[in-house]
DNA sequence: GCGACAG
DNA sequence: ATCTTGTCGC
């Protein structure tokens, strides 16, 4: 398997090659969890973006997708699949992976950009879940963690004020050059004072470089620590777990 | 053997 | 990830 990741990490492209202008992308504000959206459909040339997430019950996946275009969701698929291996770290893709393609294969939409939880190029063989599902899709991906799993931030990360970042540099860990920057911790939100939020992590999964992922992060986020596409994709796979059970 | 480790 | 009450603050 971890051969299998030297590969995909070798056939992803940690630089820009977006369908669409980042610059161009954003949020207003938090999106309508709720939305149909459907009017908009086909009118718009803005970028599909969607956000994957998962929810667990027993042995099995609950894979959720939900597709945002200018602020408005589109569209929302899931799948539920029986899981075959335990969470294993580093090999995190081998358990979620084809579960996420099952749900991918219920979306009609065509996503520009995909939004994953987890890691993408900041992984031990720089081939986390966000590089696995973006090279085997050939989709723009990124990762975006809540933790570090592996790499070393070029500064302290406590305590920063929102907007902040920081580069995650490889280290012994990590099958890169020491010193190679495999993604970012970003600060998305923080509060005024007393308690402090931690970053995220944020790291490139195919097709996209590490600093455009940071800025692309930042354009998602709408006032809370997670992207839109994340937020709505983490609560409507706690809505069907909660429905089928 | 010890430590460290996305979800 | 999941199991869960209370609690602080806008």
């Amino acid at each position: 398997m971890e051969d299998l990741q030297r590969e995909i990490a070798d056939a992803a492209t940690f630089t820009d090659d977006l369908p669409f202008d980042p610059a161009t992308v954003g949020v207003d504000g938090p999106v309508e969890a709720d939305s149909t959206g459907n009017e908009r459909l086909g009118t718009s040339d803005a970028p599909v973006i969607v956000g994957v997430d998962q929810a667990f019950l027993d042995e099995r996946a609950v894979s959720a997708i939900v597709a945002i275009q200018d602020g408005a969701v589109i569209e929302r698929t899931h799948a539920v699949t029986p899981l075959s291996i335990p969470y294993i770290p580093g090999l995190l893709a081998f358990r979620e992976g084809g579960p996420i393609l099952a749900a991918f294969e219920e979306l009609s939409v065509d996503p520009d950009l995909a939004v994953f939880d987890g890691s993408g190029r900041i992984h031990f063989r720089q081939a986390g879940i966000a590089t696995h599902v973006g090279v085997a899709l050939d989709l723009p991906s990124i990762g975006v963690a809540k933790s570090l799993l592996c790499g070393t931030p070029a500064e302290p990360v406590d305590d920063r004020p929102a907007g902040w970042s920081t580069p995650i540099e490889a280290d012994d860990s990590v099958e890169a050059p020491a010193g190679t920057t495999i993604g970012h911790a970003y600060q998305s939100r923080q509060w005024d004072r007393a308690q402090s939020i931690n970053p995220l992590y944020v790291s490139p999964g195919h097709r996209v470089s590490a600093s455009t992922t940071v800025d692309l992060v930042d354009a998602l986020c709408a006032g809370y620590k997670l992207p839109e596409p994340t937020r709505l994709a983490d609560r409507y796979a706690d809505d069907v777990k909660a429905a089928s059970e």
